[in-house]
DNA sequence: AGGTCGACCTGGCAGC
DNA sequence: TGCTGCCAGGTCGACC
């Protein structure tokens, strides 16, 4: 409930910000961790004084900090969740989730793996948080049109060489989008408030109709389980 | 066990 | 102008 959660936040140390998967990860001193899951339109804003960030009517939690400094939460979906937990395995969200990408352990053979296993069109299953952690549907998309490969083959089709390719364009969309700092398509902010900047780097994603960069075909929009997938059907086999 | 689908929300926008 | 329906960075639980 908001009141446990308050009373377990209250008077804490935010010591160390990370991530897994989509989740913010903030250990908190003495115990204990915050969990952020921002979902569709959720994101943190940071004010080094209250009175200079807005409380608007996407707010929808303020974490008061020393020296009149401040943390929004903002949400105006409300898809997002927070928790405070003292054991990360103690959330669902983690418990079956996949490797890192951008972490060492994720290796070519580790996804060759676990596509193997996988019945679903590949762009699915690059979606499927328990194959890699943090792929989404932007990215999906954008990674397999980097790849020259069709988003409805079957996972388990792809050739070795083609798996080589997927792994290594997984970790290079990902740094590249993290370097732009995000995608922000509509809502999303980082905490100064500024827009990430991947759209202008986006090759596919809500590009339906428009000439493919790379081939002069025109990008296509199907849906597939329930998300839009975009893809050049002339130069993506 | 893996896959599919509706539910959870608000708001912007296209079409009529 | 104003209504309706569709769509959006993602899980999650019920069902097959």
């Amino acid at each position: 409930t908001p009141e446990a959660f308050i009373k377990k936040i209250r008077n804490t140390t935010l010591e160390h910000f990370g991530r897994r998967g989509k989740a913010i990860v903030i250990s908190l001193k003495p115990k204990g961790y915050l969990i952020i899951q921002p979902k569709m339109s959720g994101y943190l804003m940071f004010g080094k004084k209250a009175s200079n960030l807005e409380i608007t009517s996407a707010t929808k939690a303020v974490f008061r900090l020393s020296n009149d400094a401040v943390l929004h939460y903002n949400d105006h979906r409300m898809f997002g969740w927070l928790y405070y937990v003292e054991d990360l395995k103690a959330v669902k969200y983690f418990q079956n989730l996949g490797p890192e990408p951008l972490e060492k352990n994720f290796t070519v053979d580790l996804l060759k793996a676990s596509l193997s296993r996988r019945v679903s069109p590949i762009k699915v299953v690059l979606m499927n948080q328990a194959v890699v952690a943090g792929i989404g549907n932007i990215y999906a998309s954008e990674i397999l049109f980097d790849v020259k490969i069709d988003p409805r083959r079957k996972a388990t089709s792809l050739k070795a060489a083609e798996m080589k390719k997927l792994h290594a364009s997984i970790q290079k969309t990902l740094r590249v989008a993290i370097e732009a700092r995000g995608s922000s398509l509509r809502d999303y902010r980082d905490t100064s408030g500024q827009k990430g900047n991947f759209v202008q780097l986006i090759k596919v994603y809500n590009r339906a109709g428009k000439s493919c960069p790379r081939c002069k075909g025109v990008i296509q929009k199907i849906v597939q389980a329930q998300r839009s997938t975009f893809s050049c059907p002339h130069c993506q086999t």
